[in-house]
DNA sequence: GTAGTCACG
DNA sequence: ACGTACGTGACTACA
């Protein structure tokens, strides 16, 4: 079997042109940041995939054949700009140089020559061919020989049938006629308006081509809304299929011998790279240095912070004499093909002063993997949630947490939850990783990175915080996944059905009232609607038209019916997209949903949850409440759902030591009220309903970091009224207004503010020139401290929790955390020993000035 | 990919 | 004089 790599010129290119900085890199006044990341990236796939024949193909700027049959094609992007225009003939030297061929054919763009060659693969048994694009619409040439490789600045995703088929759900060679339907707005392709990639997928997974929709476009699958649609845009999508059906066969004069890649001739290159000034990327393929061997450069060592990157290939048996009781790092490749060998990257810390650590790779069954990682002293990863799953689908079962120094970052400084171990390995071992063969693992890195962020959190008094909290925590998260939480789907899809039909009436209502059909969902085509065709007033603007969001919408419900019915169908849609077909996409074969936590994502110490987000089920309106009701115990089941009361109200008495707020919260007083008696001076029995509302919003505000125009815009008064709120409230709770003063002044000294737990956020805020900024920057000094310790206290919990009902309820299952909530599934039967692990566990997670007081509820949903 | 909108604590 | 609550994620439209 041969492999032939075929490269978007074009399109790498242009990626390349405007995912970086273009000033960076000129060479003689000339730009070449374009044609240098082209380079990389062909580069980086050059010495991966070692074609037999590689070409890479380019546009040429006469007319094509898709201008003759389409006038406005590509009439409506932009110009090329000329910092790219003149990069073009640089980009060709340089890959001719490299040893591709480059091919360009009149009349025709590059995805079409792309389109020819990779035909060749499909007519010859013994040929692989390898798509390199930036761009989606090449997937249409997806086959069992033909491989699609997706490219951005900075890594690349590798489509063939089985992959789109997951990412998709139709076979990639009816991923055209989905594009038809969607259209291409960046090249100017129509397509059909007001179908975008869910609706066009579905309907090409329905149907499978543009015909097939058509001929089928009566059936009751497509709803009247659609089909009205589908037949307004008919031409626009047949137009759209002839003009992104990639050609196959344009009439290229090569034959395969002709493209044979024989990899590049040093000399020429280097004179190649030397005249667009590329010192780096000489210095990178080693071209200035005489014929030496590639790999014998990997063992040069840079000064002595850097790390041993060599790796020495081990037996099972040997390294797992070697690894026994030492402190391990551990990095796996997992792969697809689901053969049972793991490669694993393993980095030993020894007592050898000479080669603290020594760096292996070795091949192992699951059942050898998780002997060494049982006798192993402490095993270090990065990321360690996402490896217990791997472990998982092999069946190894982790009882003691991995350290991860993803989480040790986080902890230090909560923007450092996103690096990568490399990007770790600069900020704390200053390691120059410039100009060196990128190591095959990180593995090397971690504990040298997570020993020297240890350091540094002992300092802070944050060590706790990441050993008893983050790390254990990392376990329980991935047990929270995997439970899952159990969705009515077909309860939920009747109630689907229901909406579908209000939102279809309410649509209808809406069109008579404007007396004109247009897409109630484009904020620009309804702000046309209600500011000029209606007239209505219209308040403040954004960037692009006018502002249509629920606030401008609410203040104009008594001038125009219409109003109210557009507030119902935003609601309507709303539940149906995003609760109803979003969850019923997410839900598996049991009909349960598995959430993702991100762990280290959150600027304060908060989790967030994913795909789907559980975390924002509708509970506010009662119709959107409706949607809890779908959340439920399995069989036999229950669901103990306990939250904490206030938590964020009483973390700000408690650290700002105000003696009344605290009395409040000790006395069991309902703070809202007490608030709304002290401010608006009325005895606490005549406090309204309107009253307690106003003070709750005060105490809400000051929590955020109150300024008296929001205040005032959340509560529809005037900014002078919020104001004496403001300073009533502070009269009422008088170290208050101190402490918030005493946070801004700490954070703006030294950069950062801290949780109790001593969790870091710093803020760049407080620095900038800006006064918007700056002010922004306050507001966050206020509310971190706050949120945060509140996060760290639920994570206490949950840790503790998760520990008890593993041994107190073994049946027992967390199922979810809502930055105050925990949700456990029992049995009935264990349902109040599950509610007193509960308020035990997350009333004593921290022990304050004021009592931490939780409220529980058992119940068949979630709707409680 | 960004903007606008809206769901939650 | 300037634009504002703090922290998130998902969906649709549009370029």
């Amino acid at each position: 079997m041969k492999n032939i790599l075929v490269i978007d010129g074009n399109s790498i290119l242009n990626r390349a042109f405007y995912g970086i900085k273009q000033n960076l890199s000129t060479s003689g006044g000339m730009p070449t940041g374009a044609i240098y990341g082209l380079i990389n990236t062909v580069t980086r796939h050059l010495s991966s995939i070692k074609p037999d024949y590689a070409a890479i193909a380019f546009d040429l700027h006469a007319p094509t054949f898709r201008k003759k049959i389409y006038d406005a094609y590509k009439a409506g992007r932009h110009e090329t700009p000329s910092e790219l225009l003149m990069q073009f003939d640089g980009a060709k030297e340089c890959m001719r140089a490299l040893g591709l061929h480059v091919l360009t054919l009149e009349g025709y763009e590059a995805d079409d020559i792309l389109g020819t060659v990779a035909e060749f693969a499909n007519s010859n048994e013994n040929l692989h061919s390898y798509v390199l694009s930036g761009d989606r619409d090449l997937l249409q040439l997806i086959t069992d020989r033909v491989t699609v490789l997706l490219a951005s600045n900075t890594d690349t995703i590798v489509f063939d049938e089985k992959t789109f088929m997951e990412k998709y759900n139709i076979p990639s060679c009816e991923y055209v006629y989905a594009k038809a339907l969607m259209g291409d707005h960046s090249d100017n392709i129509p397509g059909v308006a007001g179908i975008g990639e869910k609706t066009a997928m579905k309907l090409i997974g329905d149907f499978h081509t543009l015909d097939g929709v058509y001929e089928n476009i009566d059936s009751d699958s497509i709803s009247p809304k659609i089909k009205e649609k589908l037949e307004n845009g008919k031409n626009d999508a047949y137009l759209s299929l002839e003009l992104s059906t990639i050609v196959k066969n344009a009439p290229i004069e090569r034959d395969l011998p002709s493209l044979s890649y024989n990899g590049y001739d040093n000399g020429i290159l280097l004179s190649v790279f030397r005249k667009y000034e590329f010192s780096a990327l000489i210095r990178k393929l080693g071209l200035d240095r005489a014929k030496t061997e590639v790999s014998e450069e990997k063992t040069k060592v840079t000064p002595h912070v850097s790390p041993n990157t060599e790796y020495v290939p081990i037996t099972f048996e040997d390294l797992l004499k070697k690894s026994d009781g030492k402190s391990i790092a551990l990095d796996i490749c997992s792969f697809a093909d689901e053969t049972q060998a793991l490669k694993i990257y393993v980095t030993i810390k020894t007592d050898d002063k000479e080669s603290q650590y020594q760096n292996h790779i070795a091949d192992v069954s699951a059942g050898e993997l998780s002997k060494i990682i049982g006798n192993a002293k402490s095993v270090t990863v990065y990321d360690a949630k996402s490896l217990y799953r791997t472990l998982d689908t092999h069946g190894i079962t982790i009882d003691k947490p991995f350290l991860d120094v993803m989480l040790s970052a986080y902890v230090a400084d909560s923007r450092d939850g996103r690096l990568s171990p490399f990007e770790l390995a600069e900020k704390y071992l200053s390691s120059d990783m410039q100009g060196k063969t990128p190591p095959i693992s990180f593995s090397h890195l971690l504990m040298p990175i997570d020993d020297r962020i240890r350091e540094i959190l002992s300092r802070n008094g944050a060590d706790k915080l990441l050993d008893e909290v983050e790390i254990p925590l990392s376990l329980t998260l991935s047990e929270v996944e995997k439970n899952g939480f159990k969705v009515d789907i077909c309860a939920l899809n009747s109630f689907g059905d229901r909406l579908r039909k209000n939102a279809a009436e309410t649509e209808e209502k809406i069109y008579s009232l404007a007396k004109e059909r247009f897409n109630i969902s484009s904020p620009k085509q309804l702000g046309d609607i209600l500011f000029e065709k209606l007239g209505l007033p219209h308040g403040k603007k954004t960037k692009s038209g006018y502002s249509t969001n629920a606030d401008v919408l609410e203040a104009l419900l008594p001038e125009h019916p219409i109003i109210g019915l557009i507030l119902e169908y935003r609601q309507l849609t709303k539940l149906i997209s995003t609760y109803v077909i979003g969850l019923t996409n997410a839900a598996d074969e049991h009909c349960r949903v598995h959430t993702e936590f991100k762990q280290t994502l959150t600027a304060t110490g908060r989790l967030s949850s994913s795909e789907p987000n559980l975390q924002n089920i509708p509970i506010r309106t009662p119709l959107g409440r409706e949607m809890r009701a779908f959340f439920v115990a399995d069989e036999g089941n229950v669901l103990v759902d306990a939250d904490y009361s206030q938590i964020e109200l009483r973390l700000l008495a408690a650290m700002s030591g105000d003696d009344n707020m605290t009395q409040s919260f000790i006395s069991g007083a309902d703070i809202h009220t007490r608030t709304a008696s002290a401010v608006f001076k009325v005895p606490t029995n005549f406090v309204t309903e309107e009253l307690r509302k106003r003070a709750k919003a005060v105490n809400f505000g000051i929590v955020y970091g109150i300024s008296a125009f929001s205040l005032a815009k959340d509560l529809g008064i005037s900014t002078k009224e919020a104001k004496q709120y403001i300073d009533s409230y502070f009269a009422l709770y008088p170290e208050i207004d101190g402490y918030l003063k005493g946070l801004v002044e700490s954070a703006s000294r030294l950069g950062y503010t801290e949780t109790l737990f001593g969790r870091r956020r710093y803020i760049g805020e407080l620095s900038s020139p800006n006064a918007i900024v700056r002010a922004l920057g306050k507001r966050i000094a206020m509310n971190s401290p706050i949120q945060g310790t509140a996060a760290d206290i639920m994570k206490i919990a949950m840790v503790r929790v998760s520990e008890r009902i593993k041994r107190e309820l073994p049946t027992a299952k967390l199922i979810m955390q809502v930055h105050d909530e925990l949700i456990i599934e029992c049995k009935e039967s264990d349902a109040n020993a599950a509610k007193r692990i509960l308020i035990e566990e997350m009333q004593g997670a921290a022990s304050l000035s004021v009592p931490l007081t939780v409220d529980v509820c058992v119940g068949k949903t979630w709707l409680m």
